[in-house]
Parts: structure tokens; C-alpha cells; sequence
DNA sequence: CGTAGTGTTGAAGTTGCTCAATCTTTGTGG
DNA sequence: CCACAAAGATTGAGCAACTTCAACACTACG
């Protein structure tokens, strides 16, 4: 049996994702065409409008898929966490852009060896069908949070889902600012700001600098988010 | 050859969706699971929480997929319309329930059986791949609807979006009452119905009876949907 | 230590919601 | 075929929530 790539072997995102659907000595075939690229925060991976080169599996950092408004406003329609696949293998031009929140480690394929892979081992198709089918169900979560709920709601809402990402015991580290936040939400900064505040005052989170937050009550928190 | 069963030669559906797939030869095996099945308006196929023990083919009418708040309010996430892949393949419970909006015929597929298929047919898995995908666009899309217009636009771009499904000339006729748009739209009844109102005010659309819309300006329209 | 970028707070204005009454449409039984 | 009932839709008035605009505070980084 060829041997793993010592970099596969090494990589935190090996079991997640597409990689977890190739054995071993099946995982050369996807290396050979992987490149890996490094994006600091803010960079822009892939421009709406632009023809969908790539994909790729995220190894670290945090990205965000945002859609434009006719007048410019941006919505964001989908975060990525580690170990989460970028990109949409069988599409035409990119509908979303793809923006490094954090600065990010990835693992990105080109598109066309890529989808010859993917005929040639129907495993990872019937993975990525999962996967899309299961981000079809976060997004129609989103849809229900943001046709649903009001201001308070929408916020406790985010911080729970940011919660089942990455949390260190009470301790979260939002991977956006103020303003994604509002644009995640289809809130105004102002808004997610007194949101934040009043649930400070009601003593369900504590704000550690501007992005740390301590979660005093989670069961709480989980009430204000529903109710 | 073996030859197409006469019920799927006939079939609207025969060249939409997943049966698209399967040439006159093979889709005798899908025909081979498949079993017809009419269901009345209101009648509820899919119930959340529910064991997902089916998929199936909408032949004609319209279902809407729906999911409940903690309050039981509802919020409408997608629309199924004929051609269109009813239901979640490798999926345990259904997360949303599924109702016939209209009187609607079915072709349906249990779950088990479908999935061997599936596995033997690769051509379907990619097909059920994109369209879980463009489905994911279309869900997008409505979050942006959702996150960042007003109910004039929310209102417009339902419209529209209805209008791409089915039109004959500029007779439109909704698949939906006003209560179920609001549904969709994250408004009330009432806000919807004053949209409406004003948009025939506006001169560009006429009312004919509670369901039929005629598009008298499709530009205007359109221009309010984003503006 | 200062400055630029973010975040917070306040006041006023808009939008969409709630509650309540009235009007249309549609479907059913006489 | 018509009358009537029930469901659905429209309209109005008042109110609450969110946004806008503007000023100020924090924090993080050079």
C-alpha cells in the first residue's frame, strides 16, 4: 500500500471533510492535485461573478460566503469553519464571494482534476452530496432565524451557533466583528451593539475585549434565542 | 432494449429531475420501486421529527416545505414544484415537514430501495448533487430576500421568483394565499396584502381574484424588487 | 502614547406589527 | 342557480421595534 504524504498525515483536517472519504493509499490521488495556500485576513478567495476556478478543504481560520445587494449592501449567507470543503465542484460562475475572516490555512484543488476525481471515486460525490444536503438544512435554519425572530432572538441565535462551532469551556472567540455580525443577521451594528449590551446586563454573557465572550448561561441563553 | 413503461413515457415529469437521469432502458429499475401517489391540498406528506421514509418526484402541483419556530409559528424554506426532488436521501429524521400547497400527484420512492439504486447509478448521485447545490443557491438567495429588503422588495421578489416558476404571458396565478406568502416572507398577512395593494396601485399588477396576478410591468417590478 | 479602527450610547424617525372592523371570494346546500 | 356561510383578504389606527444620524468611548497596534 503507497504511504500518506506526510502532510496529509500531519494535517488536523485529514479525518474531516472530503480527505475522510480516501484511505491511506487513496489519498495520494487527491494530493497530487492539492496545492496549499495561505490567505490572511480579508483576503478575497473568490469574486462573485468570477468564473468558480477552485475548491478546497479549509485546514484553519474562519471564511465567509456574502452575497451583494443590487445597492451594494452585503449579506452574508454562510460561514466556513475548518474542515469544511470551499467552493461548488459542477457550477459555472461563482453566484457568492469567498472572504477570509481570519487568516486561514487551505488545501485547494483546481476545479477540473477535481471533478475527474470525483467520477472516479463515488464515495466522496456521495460525501459532498451530504455535506450540501446538510449546509441546505443550516441555511434554511438561518432562513427561519431571520424571517422569525427579532433582534434579541437573532443574537442569542448567533452566539449559540458560533457556541457548537468552537468554544474553550465558557469561553468563545467570535470570528467577526460588530459588523459581520449585523450583516450575518440583516441587523444594523448599532443594533447587534445593544443587543450585546443588554445581554451583558442580563447577565447571560460577560464581553472579554471586543470579539471574547463568556457564556454565564448557556440554558438562558438558549431561552432568549427561541422566546 | 428493454422498453419504457408506458406511464413513464407519458409522464410530465419524465425528462425533469431525477428520472432525467435514467435512459429508456434503465429507468425500469426506478420504475420497478416507484408508486404513484395523489395527494390532496393541505395534506401533510413529510412531518418534521418524523422518520424520512420516502423521496419521490413531484409530477404536478406545488408543496411547500416548512419548519416551526419554538412558538409554532412557521416559517415557509422552500417551495417543491413539478420536476422538483421531494425529500432527503441518506438523511435520518426530516427536519421539515412537507405539504401540499395544492392538489398534487407524486411519484414515490422508498427510502431503502432508493439508496441502493443510487449507489449502483452514479450519474443520479451527481444529478441529486447539483441539485441539492442549486437548491442551496436558491436558499441563499432567499436569505439575502430575507436579511436585506423591505416588504415592498420582499413582496416584488416573490413575485418575480413565482413568475420565473410559471407564467402564461402575464397571467400568473400563486400557488399560495396571502397568509402563505406571508409565511414565506417573514411578514403578516396584513403587511403582505398592503404590498400588494400598493403594487397595484402603482399600476403594476392587476388582482384577479385572491390567487390570479397579472404582471402589467415586469421591469418596474423588478426595479422595486432590488431598490 | 497616540491614532485609527471598532464599538457603544442616545435621540428622533420609519417601518412593519397588532388589534379590530369590514369587505370579497369561494364553495356548499337548498 | 342562488343564497349563505366560512374562509380569506383588505383597510385603518395606534404602537413597538429597528434604523438612522450623530456623538463619544474603547482597544489594539504601531
Amino acid at each position: 500500500m503507497p504511504c500518506e504524504p506526510p502532510r496529509c498525515a500531519a494535517c488536523s483536517a485529514r479525518s474531516e471533510g472530503l480527505c475522510g472519504t480516501f484511505s491511506g493509499g487513496e489519498i495520494t490521488a487527491l494530493f497530487a492535485i492539492a496545492r496549499q495556500r495561505r490567505a490572511p485576513a480579508g483576503q478575497v478567495l473568490l469574486w462573485a461573478g468570477e468564473p468558480a476556478s477552485f475548491c478546497a478543504t479549509l485546514v484553519t481560520g474562519v471564511l465567509k460566503i456574502a452575497r451583494q445587494d443590487a445597492e451594494g449592501r452585503e449579506q452574508i449567507v454562510g460561514l466556513l469553519f475548518p474542515g469544511d470543503f470551499v467552493g461548488e465542484p459542477f457550477a459555472g460562475a461563482c453566484v457568492d464571494s469567498v472572504v477570509a475572516l481570519s487568516d486561514a490555512d487551505l488545501c485547494v484543488y483546481p476545479r477540473a482534476p477535481l471533478e475527474h476525481l470525483l467520477e472516479a471515486h463515488p464515495p466522496a460525490t456521495r460525501l459532498l452530496l451530504r455535506r450540501a444536503l446538510s449546509t441546505l438544512t443550516a441555511a434554511r435554519r438561518w432562513i427561519l432565524t431571520l424571517g422569525r425572530r427579532n433582534a434579541r432572538q437573532k443574537v442569542a441565535s448567533f452566539l449559540l451557533e458560533m457556541a457548537t462551532r468552537s468554544t474553550q469551556g465558557d469561553r468563545l472567540e467570535l470570528p467577526l466583528s460588530r459588523g459581520a455580525m449585523g450583516e450575518a443577521l440583516g441587523l444594523t451594528i448599532e443594533t447587534v451593539s445593544r443587543q450585546m449590551t443588554a445581554l451583558v446586563r442580563a447577565q447571560v454573557i460577560e464581553l472579554a475585549g471586543h470579539r471574547g465572550v463568556r457564556l454565564l448561561n448557556r440554558a438562558q441563553l438558549a431561552t432568549l434565542a427561541t422566546l
